[in-house]
DNA sequence: CAATATCTGGAGGAATTTCCTCCACTTGTT
DNA sequence: AACAAGTGGAGGAAATTCCTCCAGATATTG
């Protein structure tokens, strides 16, 4: 939120109206809406929102930067509150479902690539919710409560799993249901069936999470 | 595909290779794209394709269609072949996550609902798959293979879940890795935490999966 | 191997959508 | 009260997308 420092009190609220309204549209009708729809949602004028994102990439920028804030912030409290590392890693995958994360990155990561400016502040975002994962998961795994045969790159998958509701469904009870339901799958124990493939590492993992 | 009767036979190939040039772009790019790519993608003309599908509708049914019917033949094929419930359960559900099923109906169903002319053939079509996966839940929880605090609809929110898999990766083996993952956490066991809310009936299910 | 019914491609004009600037007016700040 | 900062939305330019139409190509049949 660099950008909304020695902005005008009601310039900064519009700011933020703005970039939750895009939130919510890039959610539900994808990145490409008009971004007169974003300024209609958010309930300014659509010069005020080119005024302030010159281009749809700024916005998309913007967007990204809120949702990895949020989850450097959800990594810190889980790992810094939760009694262990276990817990930590429950915390945080419960959070990311409620953040939406597989929607959002889905739809935003594609147009993030391309334009991805070298040392971005998106990428340092990004590497302090990864660092707290990989430190979550070796510990899990030395404490015997995750599967061992997992790697973070697993991990980052699963954040990022996309539960598709139908209209009419509860979402946020459905989520919660099946992210209970992979937790169980990620417990270490006897019965785990051993998984295809090779675990996916955390470079896989930093080379890839582009948003968020 | 009753529609591909009687045509000649480069026009049903043609046919053919527009719906599977579409079911690759809804899945790439989005519902939304423009006929013209489809078209060049199937390698026809433009002329062509507006001659056997007359508008967009026509197009998602299409792919609606070729992908419900695939997806009732693997359900039939569990069922039959394989040695238990919990086994077939398996199967369709890793067939599911093959079929990608939860990207599609995630840009299909939308659009799907409001012109969903009643007696539609995808009704049908779909109903043999719910059928088949109502036995398969029932059975595998009375044989204690499946945890019991869990309904066919679910599943139904498994059979959909969308792994977003960054590129770069291989996605095959990323799905395949998340699919045994959540079989994991559907077996029944002592270990298995409580699920959060009541578990989503049948009906739930009939009414709300739509396409495929 | 004709003959013909069927099918094909893509040029191109109409219609729609989206973009984005500009400036008269409003609002916060000091 | 005065001025810097911010606002909204009309509207023209530009880009997309739609979809028809028909001269020519291709399968099929006897």
């Amino acid at each position: 939120m660099a950008e909304a420092q020695g902005l005008r009190a009601d310039a900064r609220r519009n700011r933020e109206l703005i970039v939750a309204a895009a939130r919510e549209l890039f959610l539900e009708q994808g990145v490409d809406v008009a971004l007169e729809e974003v300024a209609r949602r958010a309930g300014v004028g659509i010069g005020t929102l080119y005024r302030r994102f010159p281009d749809r990439d700024a916005l998309l920028h913007a967007v990204g930067e809120q949702t990895l804030t949020r989850l450097a912030g959800l990594a810190e409290a889980a790992w810094a509150e939760e009694p262990d590392a276990w817990h930590a890693l429950r915390r945080f995958l419960r959070g990311c479902a409620e953040l939406r994360l597989g929607e959002l990155s889905s739809k935003l990561d594609p147009h993030l690539h391309q334009p991805l400016r070298a040392g971005d502040d998106l990428r340092e975002l990004r590497q302090r919710s990864i660092d707290l994962l990989l430190r979550m998961t070796e510990r899990a795994q030395a404490d015997g409560h995750l599967r061992p045969d997992i790697g973070p790159g697993d991990l980052a998958l699963l954040m990022t799993l996309h539960v598709h509701t139908p209209p009419g469904l509860p979402a946020g009870e459905a989520v919660a249901r099946v992210t209970e339901i992979v937790l169980d799958g990620l417990r270490a124990g006897p019965g785990a069936t051993p998984l295809p493939g090779t675990a996916l590492s955390g470079d896989d993992l930093v080379r890839h999470t582009q948003s968020g």
